[in-house]
DNA sequence: GCCAGATATATCGTATTACGATGTAATTCA
DNA sequence: TGAATTACATCGTAATACGATATATCTGGC
């Protein structure tokens, strides 16, 4: 009911260039996202493919990493982080290999063809973030200088 | 055929920190992207209802943007765009107005019930921005300060 | 003024994938 | 030892992006 040029909190009005910020933001991130996915299925792969192996590589490379820690860090529901290790496996990127210790437990590392292939990929992906990342961290802190919405 | 030490051309061998770092910075963007999706449902929108609405807002806030211009803005085939705003349409946040001058073009604009919802949905991105920023710009400065991977 | 081609939007069938609900095997601990 | 817990797996469903294609409108050359 309060009238309309400040809203419930005493925070400013966003203004145009707020909206423009946001959505400049997000047109970058879907290009960079697109670049990557098409990156991945350039080599065969899906983009959560390339994003599996990357997971793993990163966290875990040599101990191999369990299914619910895998999960947990591709922020996915336990079920949908095994039909992506069975798709993985399925190509031959990744190998399941039971915990002697804890037999429950499913151990993933990576096989040879998807290091050669994710190093390609990394490559190429560290030349488009050599790219991206001025332009990027200019709307980062563009948005992020003030903490409400834009002044002056 | 070369030995491993180099790759075939003559940029040095990715190290486990290169791999740290891009895992990392997916990481980073998919919790955001999480917040946003989350925030999206929270008001009742698909994520990439909200992240229309949004490219409408920034980019054609009062004249109406077309179809293929929307699809573009968006990285969509134009008839994913389509099935999209007639999503849109149906959810009450988008209006197609024939334009008078070409028949053939549908300008979208957003109804009010749209901009109230952006609205709140992007102060409360401008706030997890201001959160996640300095990570993600430290990691973006951290892969790009070199233009080849990593070194000391 | 007419029509071939171009342009803008729309429709249909298909495939991928994430999820909820649920099941099974291995482990833990009172 | 057996009930509870943990870790992984299976099945059916829903959402959405795409390729192929269709329809309506406009444009330029004659």
């Amino acid at each position: 009911m309060t009238d309309r040029p400040h809203a419930a909190d005493d925070s400013p009005e966003l203004e145009d260039r707020d909206y423009v910020a946001l959505a400049s933001f997000r047109h970058a991130l879907r290009h960079f996202l697109a670049f990557s996915e098409e990156a991945a299925r350039a080599v065969g792969m899906t983009p959560q493919q390339h994003q599996a192996i990357l997971a793993i590589r990163g966290l875990s490379p040599r101990e191999g990493m369990t299914i619910n820690d895998f999960a947990e860090r591709m922020l996915l529901k336990q079920h949908t982080a095994v039909e992506l290790v069975d798709r993985l496996e399925a190509a031959g990127l990744v190998r399941r290999a039971r915990d002697a210790g804890d037999r429950r437990r499913a151990l993933l590392t990576l096989t040879d063809r998807a290091g050669e292939l994710l190093e390609a990929l990394s490559r190429a992906h560290l030349a488009q973030i050599g790219r991206d990342a001025p332009q990027l961290i200019e709307i980062l802190q563009r948005m992020s200088r003030k903490d409400g919405p834009a002044r002056s």
